[in-house]
DNA sequence: CTAAAATTGGAACCATGGTTCAAATTTTGA
DNA sequence: TCAAAATTTGAACCATGGTTCCAATTTTAG
């Protein structure tokens, strides 16, 4: 299901140049929104975040680079939106997790896995995701602030899991930062014309991910400092 | 110990102005062309390498812009030479991992550990490694070539404990990405006045990664996809 | 049908930031 | 000490790309 524009918690409530007209318009703008948005992900996956510009992505959109400021504010805005949504797909995620009773391995292999299915499934930018720090101050924060909710509902899961003794004791901070780096680093590796499917690589990357979460016990000898022996 | 700028397989061999001139101007050169890299580093670091301007690094290395060009022929240049350097730190790393006769878990995980050293520590613009994209196509190909020789040989070595029956089998490729990942990512999140050490994370974070290919039989239940039915 | 509102196009504006330039200063080598 | 080479500077240049503007066109509503 593709959630309407202005739903939940969206951080930016007044923005463009929207009158309260009629519904029919305003279902019309909407609509041109969303397939805005979609074609500036499409060139933010394929060109990167910095080397889109508002000229591609009218192109892409069929609208003049113009016209482009009359749906939204400027790029910042289409930024914000695209980051905000696969945001929202990923918190919604977690929380659908959570709510089944499953052991917490199962609902850590959903989260992770959905992860990947946002980062890597063609509709979203999530491209964007990855690069927070291109938001001016004042809209950075509040997907900060969201990015920092996701985070912390996955490292829940992994205290949990750890408490019930499902997994093995650690750093439940660390090891989710680590988890989340390995689905991140998705959108940078994969290639929709490789062999693996999205959703083969979302199974074997949580199975792994949530493989090293394990409770048995860790036969780590004594660790061989010297063999890292690079740096001066 | 710090290895000479063109050394091994540079990349770039004849840049800047530098006629053949006494051997005492030439180190100082050399000397202050560090300098000026490391100070690059620090303002990628803290910036973001496309915030991070001429002007300031000039500032940071106590030069005027113009001078700047005296030493590297431009942004792009900097940006070559923070990525080699980090790419040739990491290509010592796995090779000194392989030489040593330690399992296989032990030496990756030595290498992984050397990567986020690499990558947290002061010294190294490691920052810039993972932009990848932002350098010219020219510039660009030789630094993807030694990227990929790297991750093969962190893939080689995956490849080779499954084999050996040390790890679980599966995806060595996939697996690698994600373990590549988990460290990459550490540059993100990683702050020089936080609760752990380089080191303990370093620790930690090998463990973890190299934990997860254990050839412990995954006794994974039926997977229950309904749980992450958040997508369309 | 017609006037107002919404939409559209594309040229022009302008800030940013990488880069160049020519002259001034310092260092080098004899 | 002196000339040539190397270094240094700061202003100016210029390409890029986000943004603005306004006139032309289409759509809406009475």
């Amino acid at each position: 299901m593709v959630q309407i524009l202005n739903s939940g918690s969206n951080p930016t409530s007044g923005l463009g140049s929207n009158r309260l007209s009629s519904e029919r318009v305003r279902r019309k703008n909407e609509a041109r929104r969303l397939e805005i948005l979609h074609a500036a992900a499409r060139v933010f996956r394929r060109r990167g975040l910095a080397a889109a510009g508002m000229r591609e992505i009218a192109d892409e959109a069929d609208l003049s680079p113009g016209n482009l400021y009359h749906y939204f504010s400027g790029k910042d805005e289409i930024l914000l939106f695209c980051q905000d949504r696969t945001l929202e797909h990923m918190l919604a995620a977690v929380k659908a997790a959570c709510a089944s009773k499953v052991p917490v391995a199962e609902q850590l292999r959903a989260v992770m896995s959905a992860h990947v299915h946002c980062m890597l499934d063609e509709l979203e930018g999530a491209t964007a995701h990855l690069e927070v720090e291109a938001l001016p101050e004042p809209l950075r924060a509040p997907i900060i602030a969201k990015r920092d909710a996701y985070e912390r509902a996955v490292r829940a899961l992994v205290a949990q899991g750890m408490k019930r003794g499902e997994f093995a004791a650690g750093d439940a901070s660390l090891v989710t930062r680590a988890m989340l780096g390995a689905v991140n680093w998705t959108a940078r590796w994969y290639r929709p014309d490789g062999a693996r499917s999205v959703t083969e690589i979302a199974r074997s990357l949580s199975d792994y991910l949530v493989r090293g979460l394990a409770a048995a016990p860790s036969t780590r000898s004594a660790r061989t400092a010297a063999v890292s022996g690079v740096r001066k």
